[in-house]
DNA sequence: CCAAATTATGCAACTAAGTCGCAAAGGAAA
DNA sequence: TTTCCTTTGCGACTTAGTTGCATAATTTGG
């Protein structure tokens, strides 16, 4: 399996398995944030649900993984890049990456949701 | 009670309960957003869960009230008033209300929210 | 290459915010 | 007051995510 990753496992200083790798495999390949069910789907090994969660917070604290919550209650994951926001449809609830201006806001800013109505969906 | 509150309810022409109007005087009074917990802290008449958030629903519904999901997975509500932002700090959780500009973006936002750490837990 | 130490995994039980069905209570209108 | 319709309380339910624990896998270093 990619020996790629196998040393992105050693630069975070993490074990590694498959169900790690598989996890990021898929996320790598995705175009858009995934939440548990969909990157279940994608996976080729099965896991249980505790191993992904467990797996894929300490991605998060590792700055690997960032994570939003959509409309549905759920987390959506997707790979760490450049800090950019995410825009919600409240109707068709697909999700879009978007770069915003914020313009100057004092702390400091990690995650930017919006929702609404997407352009497709507004009358 | 409150002869104001009566006014309201004929004008979005739903009926009139100690429990809606003990929930608009609630947040009336607040200033910044509040759950169903600190909600009900604040209520001098009880209710039931479930009828608390079946008329926040129909006030949502109505456009009287405006709500958003914080990093406790919780709903916090506040009165409708122009779109704003809610920066949510992840270290202290404080809530605050902003206005950002977003410039152009497709679609209509009702929702803005952002997380990250505040200025007083910037290091 | 192997054994010990450490870390990850699967399973099942749990948590908790919010939802839902239903029977009883309450409000509006006449 | 009577009738009609809406709201309420209750308890059971839903479900994404979490946790404890025994077992399995990975790393290390001798
Ligand atoms: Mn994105
Ligand atoms: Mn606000
Ligand atoms: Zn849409
Ligand atoms: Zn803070």
């Amino acid at each position: 399996m990619s020996e790629q990753l196998q040393n992105v496992f050693q630069q975070y200083d993490i074990k590694f398995t498959t169900a790690r790798a598989s996890i990021l495999e898929v996320l790598k390949v995705a175009n858009s944030p995934l939440n548990y069910e969909q990157i279940k789907e994608h996976m080729s090994v099965k896991m249980d649900k505790a191993t992904f969660y467990r797996n894929i917070a300490k991605f998060e604290e590792l700055g690997m993984v960032h994570k939003f919550e959509s409309d549905d209650r759920k987390w959506y994951f997707e790979l760490s890049s450049t800090t950019h926001a995410h825009f919600i449809c409240e109707q068709c609830h697909k999700i879009t990456c978007m770069e915003v201006d914020l313009g100057k806001v004092e702390g400091e800013v990690t995650s930017i949701v919006l929702k609404g109505t997407c352009k497709e969906c507004h009358s």
